[in-house]
DNA sequence: GTTCCTGCAAAAGATTTGCAGTGAC
DNA sequence: GTCACTGCAAATCTTTTGCAGGAAC
């Protein structure tokens, strides 16, 4: 029996926050509805404008403050895309697996995910001298639109 | 006919460049042959560190100037490996193709290669709705040594 | 009432840019 | 002699830290 709360990964993180012993505000719970609706990983920078422009700003400190702690939980993951600045996602347990497809003349940030790719990896990490706990990888080229300009 | 110059990646940069109008300068040469004594990716600052120590200091802005010349003619990659800072690795033509391990808990950074996963990726990207030009991938977990632990 | 949360301002790190002098061709 | 290369200092940008007031429990 799930509730509200808890269906949606922002209630998740939620529960998981309050269970930590953290207090509930309105810079983490706008931040949090944010990540939850966006499709892909966004930086630090871009939640700030996002917020800004929703009407819930939220300083700057606070963000990295946030999302640290959130990483340290495990609600969120810091990808490396682009060539430049850190990213962020939500980890949603089960579906949520994908990587990513960078364009490289226009920066876009795709989401995709692999069977075959996922196998490979899974064969290669016993064979590896070193116990792999995760795995990101990143694809860069030319997006559809850019590619047919 | 190979001779000296390009039989190893630092003279093949060098006549790179030179054919592409530039001047040879100590810093440059300097960088090119630590690289290439390099197993794997270094930061700006590593390099800047290990150039020192080997009493040929290049200041950090001419690092960065000439590791940014040294990309736009591909002859430098950008990894993105570990959280924060960016490395950068002598691009071998054949080869060198590889990806990289990162423990998490010694930072230590390895290199590895795997047919099966670029296999994988080969056949993956024939289907996406993008033209991949190139693949990054990165495996965390705990090094042998800090597993051990 | 205590503990956590948050904003602001300052600090710290990495990277970039402007400028002037030196060196390569 | 011209144009590239380089060091230095200053600027920029992202991320972190310190501190004080306010909110959650």
């Amino acid at each position: 029996m799930t509730n509200a709360q808890t269906s949606s990964w922002a209630g998740h993180a939620q529960q998981v926050l309050a269970q930590s012993g953290h207090h509930s505000g309105q810079a983490r719970r706008a931040l949090l509805e944010l990540l939850d609706s966006q499709p892909c990983a966004l930086s630090a920078i871009e939640i700030e404008d996002e917020l800004r422009k929703s009407k819930r700003p939220v300083a700057r400190a606070s963000i990295y403050r946030i999302l640290d702690e959130l990483e340290r939980l495990r609600l969120v993951q810091r990808v490396q895309v682009g060539q430049d600045m850190t990213r962020y996602e939500p980890v949603r347990t089960g579906d949520g697996h994908h990587h990513h497809l960078v364009c490289d003349s226009c920066g876009a940030v795709t989401p995709f995910s692999d069977d075959g790719l996922e196998d490979a990896i899974r064969k290669l990490s016993r064979r590896l001298p070193m116990q792999v706990a995760e795995h990101e990888i990143v694809l860069r080229g030319a997006c559809e639109t850019c590619a047919t300009d």
